[in-house]
DNA sequence: CGGTATATTGAGTGTCTTCAATCTCAGTGG
DNA sequence: CCACTGAGATTGAAGACACTCAATATACCG
């Protein structure tokens, strides 16, 4: 299989997958219609306040997507990784782009024009059905983290983003978490200073719930970490 | 027009309807199926947690969308009023319902069951799309809010809050904003102590920003509230 | 081997929260 | 009509949590 022209089958196997629910000749269609590229750490796929013409599917690789607040700081809203599609949200309701989407881990994306997208609502209703599912989902996690957010402490919302990068990324058999990010990442998904996170993993480490390695974390007591994450 | 029955011509004159893009026959078929209810202040629509075998219309009236969190307190993630519906998402979704609905003014509520709505959405490819636009818009929002509370202070998420209460219920040509909260549920819009909430009102009032008579809350200069929202 | 980005640490400070006491007001029952 | 009651609103004081700023250390990249 073409790395740059990968089937959706490949991306077929992941569990959340949209296009499951096409026949094969609109199966066909999307694999007709979609165009792959590859893409290094730090570029930019979609920047917010801008058209996009299309969503993207990723085949491998991870990226961030976040908005830009006042003084330029990044919230980290969501990751995409193989299987997740992005930036449908612009093209189902026809606006700019309200996130930014950045490769922090080397990629390859099929770009799905837009025009493909609203026919395959037009004509397959599951699909439909499931892209529905699919921002409801995201809907209600976005729910979830405002009052996660608005409610938790720093210390609970930490320990509570190291879970959630388990559960997305998985961890090695040692516990080291797949995904590596910096200190200032971290700090844009809770939502909080570099320098908290910093003291926070640290103390964390000293408690002996994490190990830590360069960038590199280690989860040693999850339960742990969950019962400080407040668990609800 | 009985209250109590009325048709869903009513609620189609609002812009944000989803309804619109049914033909006759499928709004007969939702006329039919649809009960509506009087509710209270305080009487609880749908429970975080249980099941719902449809979902709900407002006819009139005012709601409150809320989860609760670990130590019992509410944060307030939406409001409904004449026009909206809620609990799709859990009907969307075959979840079960991730947030409270209670009435703080007394509201009429059509009740849609689930089959009805499934049925629409395979039938009727605009109205999924409506339905998919709706979702994707209170997904946007969701993801704004979580960048404004990680990122902005508790003063300049009050302002924002009372401009959205303006811009969501309006106000009276005095400037009296439409609603009526109470400081406790202004907390839990904002995602801070009550006694913030108070102490911060209270500065504004001092600041000339806004007026206040009891539970009313009127808004004086909404361009330096903006201001001091941080218009972003 | 620089040079830049990232990480770390400390000190000082400010915003917000918490707790407790008091006050106001509307509704209730006598 | 008025005291009683409970919910909500207000205020003060104390302190915690987390942020900012600045200095330094370390890691990573070409």
């Amino acid at each position: 299989m073409d790395e740059l022209n990968p089937t959706c089958l490949g991306c077929k196997s992941t569990s959340n997958n949209l296009f499951r629910s096409l026949n094969e000749a609109e199966t066909d269609y999307l694999e007709k219609s979609k165009s792959c590229n590859k893409y290094k750490r730090g570029e930019i796929l979609y920047r917010e306040g801008t058209r996009i013409t299309g969503c993207y599917c990723v085949m491998s690789g991870i990226l961030k997507i976040y908005k830009t607040g006042g003084i330029g700081k990044e919230q980290i809203i969501a990751f995409a990784k193989s299987g997740d599609i992005t930036g449908y949200r612009s093209v189902i309701s026809n606006e700019q782009a309200c996130t930014t989407a950045e490769i922090i881990e080397e990629a390859v994306i099929c770009y799905i024009p837009a025009q493909v997208i609203f026919d395959l609502v037009k004509r397959n209703s599951d699909f439909s059905l499931s892209l529905m599912q699919l921002s409801c989902k995201e809907l209600n996690q976005a729910n979830s983290y405002i009052k996660d957010i608005a409610q938790k402490t720093v210390r609970e919302r930490l320990a509570e983003v190291l879970l959630m990068l388990d559960k997305t990324f998985g961890t090695e058999p040692d516990g080291t978490l797949k995904v590596t990010l910096t200190r200032e990442e971290l700090a844009n998904i809770v939502g909080t200073a570099t320098e908290s996170v910093i003291r926070l993993l640290s103390d964390f480490k000293s408690e002996k719930l994490i190990g830590l390695t360069g960038k590199k974390i280690q989860l040693l007591n999850k339960a742990l970490l969950n019962k400080i994450s407040n668990f609800n």
